[in-house]
Order: structure tokens, then sequence, then C-alpha cells
DNA sequence: GTAATTACCTATAGGGTATAGGCTGACTTG
DNA sequence: CAAGTCAGCCTATACCCTATAGGTAATTAC
């Protein structure tokens, strides 16, 4: 038979695109290896076991999440930033589910050492810089526009918003409007020089 | 042998019991009856099967949330109800990390027909009627502040924050006085009657 | 006291993870 | 170019988990 010449690479990426089409708990040695027209065992050359399988998931989304970010915040500061910084996360939620999912767990050895997490709050951070926060302030609205962008995803996701009546894109805007005057008016504290 | 007497609320309770021990993926029926000391198909008596035990698992936790979330708020308005609000989510966290978890994926039905979800909006609902927003605005405000609550927990939980200076208590501080501060200064949508 | 119900059991099928070991084709190497 | 090496897939197997079918003992109902 023509071997189907695998790599870590291409099972991590049909994996994830299993874990889009399926949701994350689907993804399995199994069906993974019917989608690839392989035996189950034969991943194994590839793929240390199925954890590594599902951190490899987590590595490859915190990467191309960072670059959609990276490119959604090129050119822009302030409000525009904090919009497009947040906008990238929610069409990545949408656009690959799977992917997104597989960020809503402690991630494994390869994901932290990917070093994509550390992009991804450097980016944050740029963001931030524009507003002309301190560096300890800068942690801290890190920490809560990503808590924000990051629970309005699983809530929506999870079907939290299906029963009240105004659309959550709505919510949505309001709430990144809620974060920008936030920002923009944050409490600074005292004697800290906002730059660097 | 002496029977264990089981009932549906036994097995879930305990179930509940092995994803805070172990987390919520631990839960398997296999686990659960060797804890209670019986054989697998034993628990078909008692629970449909196991995407229903894990369903109960999310509306026992629904519940539990809701009473602790009630007595937190009870007697209190504004910042101290919204403080009180924040703490009972993050205590139940971290007290109960396995039922927290089970309330990060959609929900089934039997935790949906609980109403439980719909008494703990009610009850952010009345929190903010104390900052006198509008039916509108409330319903963007709850979906705010249970997006930031609900995502700052999950990244404390997943370890989001281990790799910066400041301990995850600081920003929770600094992330609820700026929703309150928020909630206070809400901007008004032109002729919006605040009240009912 | 007998019958029905209940709550557990064994047996079994099927699918998932993981390891061991075999076969083949391609690439290195003298 | 022939022989060895190795990568990449395979079969076989063990074990765990879900789920169903059907049996048995004890309690309850009448």
């Amino acid at each position: 038979m023509t071997s189907p010449h695998l790599s870590a690479e291409a099972v991590i990426a049909d994996a994830a695109d299993l874990a889009d089409a399926s949701g994350f708990d689907a993804v399995t040695l199994s069906a993974v290896a019917r989608r690839l027209g392989v035996r189950t065992p034969s991943l194994y050359s590839h793929i240390r076991d199925l954890a590594a399988l599902r951190d490899g998931i987590t590595a490859l989304a915190l990467g191309e999440l960072s670059d959609v970010v990276a490119v959604a915040i090129a050119g822009r500061s302030g409000k525009l930033a904090l919009r497009g910084l947040a906008d990238a996360h929610r069409t990545y939620s949408t656009r690959s589910p799977g992917r997104w999912q597989s960020l809503q767990r402690r991630a494994g050895p390869t994901a932290v050492e990917s070093g994509a997490a550390r992009r991804l709050v450097t980016l944050t951070d740029a963001v931030l810089l524009g507003y002309g926060l301190s560096a300890v302030d800068r942690v801290h609205a890190t920490r809560l526009i990503g808590s924000t962008i990051n629970g309005f995803l699983t809530l929506e996701r999870v079907g939290s918003f299906d029963h009240s009546t105004p659309a959550p894109g709505a919510s949505w805007t309001v709430a990144l409007d809620a974060l920008d005057t936030l920002l923009a008016s944050w409490p600074r504290t005292s004697h800290d020089e906002p730059p660097q």
C-alpha cells in the first residue's frame, strides 16, 4: 500500500480538525487513525500517547490564536486594538471550536514550552501599553480582559446566553465598550510610572 | 453481602466527590462503582448512562452554587453584594473543583430543567438591581460579570496566572473593584426607566 | 405463603489505549 | 551494487470502560 507518510504535525493537524468538527472530547487515537486511513498503533510512531496528541492540539491552537491576534492588533491602538484583540479571539472560538476547547484545560509540557502562551500575553500587554498603564496595572488588566473574553466565549459556547433575549453579539459590544472606558479611566496607583 | 442501598442521588453525590478529588474527567461508571463497593452494571438501575451521571453532577453543582450565592448576597447590596456573589463563586470553584468543572460544558436536559441555572441568573439580576440598571442593561451586565467571574476562575484553575508575579487574589480584588465602578457609572441608555 | 418487585449479580459484546513484535521498502554504506 | 539498517506501517494482544441481557436473592404486597 502507498505509505500515508505521516508526521507528528500531520497527525496533530488532523486531530485538530476532528476536534473542530466533532468536539475536543471526540479526539481519540482510533478516530484519528481511521480518518488517516491507518491502524491505531501506527500513530504511536509519531505521537507518544493520547495526552501528547491533545497537548499538541493545544500548542497548535495557542500558536494560531497568537497569529490571528497579532494581525488583528497590528497598526491599531486603544479601543480599536482592544476590539481587534477580542474579536480575533471570538472568531477563532467560533471558527475553530474544538481548537478553542483545547485551550480550556491545564496545558501540557509541549504547549507551555512552545512559548505561544507567553507570546499571547505579550500581545495583550502591547494593547494595554496603549492605555498608558503601569507594569503592575497591566498584569491586572491583562488578567481582567483575558478573563472577560475567555469567560464570555465559554458561556456563549455552552449556551448560557441562549435563554435571554438580546443576541450575544450585542452584549459583546457592550462588554468591550465597558472594558475600554475602564482602561481609559484606570485608577492609577499613586506614584507609578506608566511606560516601560 | 449487605446491600449498599443505592439511589440516584447517592450515586451522583459520590460521583461529584470523585470529580472534586480526581477531576471531572475521572468520573467514570467503573470508578464510581468501585468507590461504592458495587459492580458497574448495578449503577444502571439508578442512572441511565454516563451522560446522565455527568448531567446529574452539573445539576447538583448548579443547585449548590445557587445556594451559596443566595446566602452570600443576602442582606447586602451594591459593591458588597457583588463581592459576595463573586467570592461565593470563587470559593465554590476552589473547594469543589470537579463540580465547578462540570459547569463548563453544555448542560444536559435534567440540569436545565432543574431551574437552578435560572435561579442563579435571578440572583445575579438581584445584585444588579441594586445598581439601578434597566432591564436590558441588566442582561448585558449579567453577562459581563458572569463572563468575568467564570473566565477568571477557569484561567486561575488551568494555571494561566502561574507565571506572572502578583498573586491571583490581588487581581481578583482589582477586577471586582473595576466591575463595581463600571456598574456604578453604567452608561444609561437615554430614556430607560431603571426599575422593574 | 406466594407473587411481584427490587437491587444486586455474572456474562458478554464492543470500542478505546497501549505495548510487543513482525514485515517491507527505502536509504545508507562500503 | 549488494548488504545492512532503519523508518513506518502492520497484526496480535492485554486491559479498561460502557452498555445490555439475563439470573438470583431478599424484601414487600396482598
